[in-house]
DNA sequence: TGGTGTTGCATGTGATCACATTACCGCCTA
DNA sequence: TAGGCGGTAATGTGATCACATGCAACACCA
């Protein structure tokens, strides 16, 4: 069977190998499918995908310019573990770019878009008894990022992506820990302001969300340095 | 002439071929050396480079993936020539991110560092008077960097040369019609708030800093936009 | 003469090969 | 028994080869 022949079937979603693995190693990070510290390999990747190890490769190369990927030139390659200083940073990045989008966003979002976001609040919400925090991971990313979209600013879109995906694996540690609670009246608190079109509420709540969420990484962060001094010099 | 004999004088300064190529083109990126929409071949660049194609592959995927150049896959590349609406949102970025960094700068900026933004500031003065302003950017590229980095945030100042570096191609563009002594008194103005090290005035002056210069941007592109509309339907 | 099909070259993409370097593990020696 | 040493397998890197696609000039026909 040769690939021109059917060449209409696979046109479709298929671009190029490179773009495939980068799509499939990104999701793969942001669902937290890699554990911080993990090493990777890049024969190992491509015989996962079943392709040459060359656009698994370029692909890697790709994440790690966006840092979503640390790598050391002819050495080796790992999901980063971050400190507690840049969970800082990461912290103080993301508020500046999240509450932009959310405020922009505010003035801008369409009806249809505001019942996509409550949408995915409803899925949050009923999530929420059953204690899953893992299968609400998904939906409050979507939740996120269709805020995001309505700010009508692509590129900062792709900006806050990559911010996510360097936290992403360290982000699975929020659960159970992490009192959902008070997040989720945040979140209530930031769709209402959408509602009502309120740029500079929808931000303060906005800011805050992520802000406490990073936070308590940050605090989980602390105490594993604290306690990893503490063994090394006693 | 064995590699492995002469590895000492190498190994200082040479990573790996794509590492190299990835600096080269960025660097000349960034001075304007190459011109918005000219488009850019893999094996031009490896006979430029003298090398294979291999790492010149490598070196542009990073770029097309912080938007530095653009690709169609399977077609071409070229560098990017942003619209007045592509150009609007980089401005919105930029003036939040490099306000974060300045505001964080005034409140750790030392006197030696303080120092170095001061001498960069003057060989800028001194080259107004000749008008020079093609070798006036490196200096202000120096300045904003050197502000940037005493935010101890590196993070953000790598997410800010990103910006620098997407909108490097069309900021020759910038002379010699933008007024220079507007954009020198703002500079004074936030060299004088790190000084005292008053963060808010130090964001402020910054933020109107670059606001205005992609302003001046804005409006070349909204011009061209209209000109060109004019001449295709009229 | 204008439009259309064709052919050839240039280009991006991916697989394979070759090489230097690194990491891992067992062994030896003090 | 602990620390240094060497060998081997695995890995990252880069060059080369093979292939399909896109583009442009050219020839051909209405």
């Amino acid at each position: 069977m040769s690939r021109r022949a059917y060449a209409v079937f696979t046109a479709v979603e298929h671009t190029t190998l490179r773009d495939h693995a980068y799509a499939r190693l990104r999701e793969a990070l942001m669902t937290g499918r890699f554990d911080p510290g993990e090493h990777l390999t890049i024969r190992g990747l491509a015989a996962a995908f079943g392709v040459s190890p060359t656009p698994i490769r370029e692909a890697v190369g790709r994440l790690a310019a966006e840092g979503a990927i640390e790598a050391e030139p002819n050495k080796w390659m790992r999901v980063p573990r971050l400190s507690a200083e840049e969970l800082r940073e990461l912290r103080d990045i993301r508020v500046a770019l999240e509450g932009l989008a959310t405020e922009r966003a505010a003035g801008l979002i369409t009806p249809a878009e505001l019942a996509e976001v409550k949408r995915y609040d409803a899925e949050i919400v009923a999530l929420r008894p059953a204690g899953d925090w893992k299968a609400m991971m998904p939906w409050i990313n979507r939740l996120h990022f269709a805020i995001y979209r309505a700010s009508r600013m692509p590129a900062l879109v792709r900006m806050i992506e990559g911010l996510w995906l360097r936290a992403a694996p360290q982000a699975t540690r929020l659960f159970p820990g992490y009192t959902q609670t008070e997040r989720g009246t945040l979140r209530a608190a930031t769709i209402r302001a959408l509602a009502r079109h309120d740029a500079a509420s929808a931000r303060r709540s906005m800011e805050a969300d992520v802000g406490n969420a990073l936070d308590y990484l940050i605090g989980l962060a602390e105490a594993e340095e604290a306690a990893q001094a503490a063994t090394q010099a006693p």
